[in-house]
DNA sequence: AATATATAGTTAACAGTGTAAACCATTTTA
DNA sequence: TAAAATGGTTTACACTGTTAACTATATATT
């Protein structure tokens, strides 16, 4: 097997760094500086997500959600709408405001991939996309 | 180019996160629960490294390594020695707790590597390897 | 129906991390 | 000799991860 210079863990940690950096300075002209996957998610599930659920799809507790919710609420990215049939669970819903940026935010995730697979070939991408697969699984089991 | 279904400096920061949590796991018996990698440059450099230096391969700022030395420094793994040509320089040294600790350290982390790339081919890790490589230099490009 | 238990979300607290500014001591440059 | 730069420290502040305790509702048990 062979050796890799530095420790994966730190090397991976420092490239979803300099991911979520470009990510921001690409999106800078928002008045949001993160969270902004969960608007994703958010849109993708439109109007039937509930807090929980959110935080099932970050791989997140329910704690940390309140503290996202809470910052995209007060930016006016999202609501949370109380449910009728389950007066705990609260709908969280995109505001107009949050339409308007998602294909941007989309755009930007897009583009930034773009940017950080340069220069490797498609067979080179896929083969990435199946060895994180591999990894996320084996770290999964061993946790 | 194929699209990757999240974020990739989501996934890359996940992954990462679970890698330190495994490491901790296996070294839980040290009493100590960071800064292993720091331990290990500052073996390699031995005697001679400096927190500036120390900063500069860790691709972080003196003032995290201020705290990452104190921390390392009351548990009793590293001194800070002044140096006698210039003297506000402080040259890292390990202690013997401290190089007694480093094999299962170094252990440790070919341990976790081993168990991330089970089950993907040599070829494959040398393929992550250098995508890794071509990625870490497309961001820090675009940085 | 009454009580116990579980769930969704919130609040509070604490430790750790990243980042910037101000500072001291020392060395280098002008 | 004065000014500027460097190595390291301290302080401060915002953000993050995590745990415990809490409210309100809903579900299960008797």
């Amino acid at each position: 097997m062979p050796q890799i210079e530095q420790p994966l863990g730190r090397l991976l940690s420092g490239l979803g760094k300099g991911y979520l950096y470009l990510l921001r300075a690409k999106l800078q002209h928002l008045d949001i500086d993160r969270n902004y996957y969960a608007l994703v998610i958010i849109d993708s599930q439109e109007g039937e997500i509930t807090q929980q659920e959110l935080a099932l799809i970050l791989d997140t507790d329910k704690v940390s959600i309140v503290r996202v919710i809470d910052y995209l609420s007060e930016k006016g990215y999202v609501e949370r709408i109380q449910k009728t049939d389950d007066r705990r669970k609260h709908s969280l819903v995109l505001t107009a405001k949050a339409k308007l940026a998602l294909p941007e935010i989309k755009k930007s995730f897009n583009e930034i991939n773009e940017v950080a697979l340069n220069g490797l070939s498609i067979s080179q991408v896929t083969e990435l996309s199946e060895t994180i697969k591999k990894i996320k699984s084996n770290i999964k089991e061993n946790v």
